[in-house]
RNA sequence: GGGGGUGUAGUGUAGCGGUUUAACACGCUGGCCUGUCAAGCCAGAGAUCGCGGGUUCGAAUCCCGUCAUCCCCGCCA
């Protein structure tokens, strides 16, 4: 057989696979050329359309659908057995490759132009009627597709996108390969994570009330593989994180963890970005993106143009600051957050002037879920005419200035937000995206990669009264920040980079620190006592003691940007079994209750 | 951990205090049909309206509880 031709038809990436002891061709693959051939298909019934004499069925394989006929004048007996068949039965069916009559191809199936008069029907295996449909894309409810998910999978628009991840993964490994690097497998039954977030525990029945942990990500062993002298190591990596669900979150998920040695920050980036671009042209050219290098932010600039560290750049209504003229405005809500180390920003609804009192009231309540007090608006009418919640507090000139800032042009509404800075991100950001879904702005056909880099090296942790590292304990502080460690920690920057794609976080990375000296300064800063650092980094403590070459890495979540690329709105729509919403897995109903014997075997006790 | 939405034949929905014997579409079953491809036509089966309690002369409809599920916040790199 030959090697798959692969194509692209449509959304479906088709190749034909066939020369087995059931069939010759895939169902999908039948063109005009194998007309007069004599060939044996297999699949499931995808539709039955009965016209009493003649019948026709759609045979549905892996590989697409092709319309088969069963002529009583042909063969009776298969006739006759078609007359038994019903959707998802499975077939195996034998017969002559045809041109459809004139004016009966079908352009909708890549196969119309042909159909295949069958002589023999061999049914290899009946079916129930399905709970939901398998042949057409309609709504079904979670749960339902979630217990029958391997019905679920069988519909086209999962098959596609088990295909697309699986392109994915398989583009991944082609392309580091080429560029020296090693997949290496680590363990999944390993430590604890001292920080981050809970772990699932494994108990050991050999070692009585010990437990390994499953790695919440491989982050110390990649490390470890850069002291073993692997210098580029790549793995499709497995991840647990025992939290709370979201939509674009599961407990287990996967992420393409990768590390070099001997590289600085643009180094990693460059050739993530070299790697998702070319994947995009590849896999989902009816997309577009931006060529690397991609937009860097920084954190503050993110801050200050989007409110978010995650930002959505496909579309403006960007945050404009306004504290400066905020000052003795006239408008004491303005003033007020001003002189309280507040601040006053505001985003331009282009086009939205005419949204009625109703509508922006709906605003304010949804930027108060976010902690805004209120928002004042300002709505530029046609002619110049101003409708404004604080217009009359404020003198003209300033009104002007605000107009100016904000690129104001008749029919536009400018929102405002006074507060903490913190308060005037949250809401703002979230009201940008919020009126970008409104106004349609965000276009599911560009894929909008940028960088978010520069982020504080530590925050301060109010609860515990003291600083936290922003990303993780082994990320290298930015080389002319280090002094500011001692003096100023909180403008310290670190080497951390995040990739940001359409307004979700997808992956992110570090430089790490391999000096010995900085790594015990980190420790110092963050209040980690040598002692309780030993022993709960010892061994990679130790192993950076042995001659660590510079090193750094990312780590992209692989179900995020598979689901961005596929379209999708949540990562289970591309993960084959995933959980639900309560952490279960409703197709096997796990996980469930222990036997008493393997509790007893594994020295636990249950306490309630 | 907190908040919100949803739950009606196999599926998707309508009905939201009484002319409902719970409706429609798809699916399912049977019949007719030799060019359909969401085939068509005819007939039919299929629902104690998630579960429990309450209000009422009367509850799918209102209230309380509970379960399931989805979403948001918290949590989470």
């Amino acid at each position: 057989m030959s090697p798959p031709d692969v194509t692209l038809t449509g959304r479906r990436i088709v190749y034909p696979f066939g020369g087995t002891m059931y069939k010759t061709h895939a169902c999908g693959s039948l063109r005009p050329e194998h007309i007069g051939q004599r060939v044996s298909l297999a699949g499931w019934v995808n539709r039955r359309r009965d016209h009493g004499g003649l019948t026709f069925i759609d045979l549905r394989d892996r590989s697409g659908i092709i319309q088969i006929i069963a002529n009583p004048e042909i063969s009776s007996e298969s006739h006759q057995i078609v007359e038994e068949v019903r959707n998802e039965w499975v077939l195996q069916v034998e017969g002559i490759v045809q041109r459809r009559p004139k004016d009966m191809e079908n352009p909708a199936l890549p196969t119309g132009e042909v159909e295949v008069e069958v002589d023999k029907i061999h049914v290899l295996n009946q079916a129930l009627t399905p709970p939901f449909p398998i042949n057409e894309e309609t709504e079904v409810d979670e749960m339902l597709r979630l217990k029958y998910r391997y019905l679920d999978l069988r519909r086209q628009r999962m098959q596609y996108n088990l295909e697309l991840r699986y392109r994915m993964v398989k583009y991944i490994r082609d392309f580091l390969d080429e560029r020296g690097f090693w997949e290496v497998e680590t363990p999944i039954l390993f430590k604890t994570t001292p920080e981050g977030a809970r772990d699932y525990l494994v108990p050991s029945r050999v070692h009585p009330g010990e437990f390994y942990a499953l790695p919440q990500s491989p982050q110390q062993l990649k490390q470890l593989l850069m002291v073993a002298g692997v210098e580029r190591y790549f793995q499709i990596a497995r991840c647990f994180r025992d939290e709370d669900q979201r939509g674009d979150r599961q407990p287990e998920f996967t992420q393409l963890d990768l590390e070099m040695s001997f590289v600085e920050r643009e180094d990693v980036m460059a050739i993530t970005e070299e790697l998702f671009s070319s994947m995009v042209e590849e896999l989902v050219p009816e997309k577009s993106t931006f060529a690397a290098p991609w937009p860097r932010l920084t954190f503050q600039e993110a801050l200050a143009r989007f409110g978010r560290d995650d930002p959505d750049i496909r579309f403006g209504l960007e945050l404009k600051d306004l504290s400066d003229l905020a000052v003795d405005c006239g408008f004491k809500i303005f003033e007020r957050a001003v002189e309280s180390d507040g601040e006053v920003r505001g985003i331009n609804a282009k086009g939205c002037g005419e949204y009625s009192r109703r509508e922006i009231d709906e605003l304010t309540e949804f930027v108060a879920e976010f902690g805004a007090k209120g928002l004042a608006f300002l709505a530029v009418d046609e002619g110049g005419e101003h409708r404004s919640s604080f217009s009359k507090h404020m003198g003209p000139e300033r009104i002007q200035a605000v107009l100016d800032r904000l690129e104001a042009q008749s029919g536009d509404l400018l929102l405002f937000v006074a507060g903490q800075p913190q308060v005037v991100f949250e809401s703002l950001g979230r009201l940008r995206v919020y009126l970008a879904d409104r106004l349609g702005l965000r276009d599911p056909d560009v894929l909008a990669f940028c960088w978010v880099i520069d982020f504080p090296f530590v925050t301060w942790n109010e609860e515990e009264g003291r600083w936290d590292p922003s990303h993780h304990l082994f990320t290298s502080p930015l080389p002319e920040d280090i002094p500011l460690l001692d003096t100023d920690p909180s403008h310290a920057r670190g080497q951390q980079y995040d990739m940001v794609l359409n307004g979700l976080e997808v992956g992110g990375g570090s430089i790490r620190i391999h000096d010995r000296g900085l790594q015990e300064k980190v420790f110092k800063l963050i209040g980690l006592q040598p002692e309780v650092a030993r022993a709960r980094f010892g061994h990679l403590l130790e192993a950076f003691e042995y001659g660590t070459p510079p090193h750094g890495g990312i780590a992209p979540g692989i179900d995020r940007i598979c689901r961005m690329f596929a379209g999708e709105s949540h990562i289970r729509e591309v993960i084959a079994f995933p959980k639900n919403q309560a952490a279960r897995d409703v197709m096997a109903n796990a996980p469930s209750p222990a036997e008493a014997e393997q509790l007893k075997e594994l020295h636990l006790r249950l306490v309630d």
